[in-house]
DNA sequence: TCTATTCCCTCCGGTTACGGGAGAGTCAAG
DNA sequence: CTTGACTCTCCCGTAACCGGAGGGAATAGA
């Protein structure tokens, strides 16, 4: 019979754990000392914590641990756990990967001038319509038109709040001029279709985002770094590019002080 | 000005994140009403937050997103950032090894008859002798007069409690007859050497350990296990096995009941 | 204008696997 | 008989939140 102290430095494992692992039932001594209420371990004892900390090793919760030891199915255990670690795996690389590509651009650009991040777009309902634009200006002429004439047409129709509103750059390269977009909005429900207008339900879809703060002269640079962004962390773009409106014309006076959020819908590719 | 609920659904955070992200001043909201404490967001919480988040999904912690916004040396974080992913990626790679190892040994064996535990030995000062035995059993007649003749020689010297003692195996394979050890036995402080004893300090050293119960007829069995995971867990040897004794015929009558650790002391070799 | 619903607030508790420390009892040696 | 080493229980802290209770605030419908 071992005290604590000492079968805490036979099995290398420190006092406190053993006195947790007695708590939660993990391992309880041969047995306690009736009136000190000192733990009393044995050499069996000992085997059965060779034995966790052997599932330790690999990474099992203590929850799992004792499962395995209660006689589940260890096997399907054993399984399950290979495939979490395989994903922590694949979400490491990730993670070293965005980081070196902050730590190559730095010494090009100043210090994350933009910021990448991956989220997921809300699903809603939107009224949508294709347009070809002459220029990027005309768009916020016909914005309010079109959202004149829905109104008119579904009274009761509102968007939602906080607004979501996009356009989808359908060019397959960036245009100054003769631009095919396709704008959408955000509503509560579907309505009278009218003159192109067409309501749909757009599903939540994994996006790469970046963020733009001022006029839309130099929006090409931000698209150009998430591309490049997505390029190297091993992404690929599965749909149009969109320009989500946070801040603009129709609420800031001052330009410098617009905000728009580039997404490009992405999905991550296998590594072979 | 967006209430909480709002400004949840346009950065895709949660509210209780918000929250929480105030409370330890990661992000304070642009106000906070004074009569209804409600918190009142801007599209300026909207950049700082997707930066938050954009740091997040790297895998820093809220603390070093603290230092990097209010003007650490980022590229020291980051850097330090990368080595600690880059360990992270090689303790999964090992974790899953192991696992593996199981998996594959499954089929052939009883489900994990024995158990690999790598854990790092005591540092201690031993009294110690060189010894060519003509076999297995002869040692456990000539460890007691050792002692005695240590206890002789040095009245004070004691054991350490529990005891640690074990022999080095320092033959290269595996003998019956004739095999070369050397004894240690750990003790509290150094003592007068006589007869080949010799007083030294053993330094704490990583070994892959498994418990070995019963006779020492299938012992073998034991070092193939270990050998075998070695290899296959991308370790190397790197000093002789140890065999340390817990129960045995000093202290069991029943020869199932002899308890023995193997220990191998091993590195972890470098991928290339 | 009244009420129902939704929203917001704060506070408390829980999550993992322990570690640190307080305060009090126990044991072995000198 | 005292001193120091050892052990006990109990409580708090960790990271980054989530869930829920209880209670005020805002808004929409009747």
């Amino acid at each position: 019979m071992y005290k604590i102290g000492q079968f805490s430095i036979l099995c290398r494992t420190p006092i406190k754990t053993l006195r947790y692992y007695d708590e939660i039932n993990l391992l309880k001594p041969e047995k306690v000392d009736k009136y000190t209420s000192y733990r009393l371990y044995t050499t069996n004892q000992l085997i059965q914590i060779h034995y966790i900390n052997s599932l330790k090793q690999i990474g099992f919760s203590i929850k799992e641990i004792k499962s395995m030891m209660s006689g589940h199915d260890i096997g399907l255990i054993l399984n399950s756990k290979k495939s979490e670690l395989q994903s922590e795996l694949i979400e490491i690389n990730n993670k070293l990967s965005k980081l070196n590509f902050i730590l190559d651009e730095k010494e090009e650009e100043v210090l994350m001038k933009y910021q990448a991040v991956i989220k997921n777009t809300p699903k809603c309902i939107v009224y949508s319509k294709k347009m070809l634009l002459p220029n990027y200006d005309a768009l916020f002429t016909l914005i309010p038109k079109l959202g004149e004439k829905v109104q008119k047409e579904n009274p009761d129709l509102k968007c939602l709040n906080p607004e979501y509103c996009f356009v989808k750059e359908l060019d397959k390269e960036y245009k100054e001029k003769n631009i095919n977009i396709e704008y959408c909005e955000a509503v509560t429900d579907y309505g009278n279709e009218v003159d192109g207008i067409e309501f749909k339900k757009i599903e939540s879809v994994k996006v790469v985002s970046a963020m733009h703060k001022g006029s839309y002269d130099s929006i090409s640079n931000v698209f150009n770094f998430l591309f490049k962004w997505i390029n190297e962390n091993n992404y690929e773009i599965i749909d149009y590019p969109r320009l989500s409106y946070i801040d603009g014309i129709w609420n800031k006076d001052c330009e410098d002080e617009w905000l728009t959020e580039l997404q490009i819908p992405i999905r991550y590719k296998r590594l072979l």
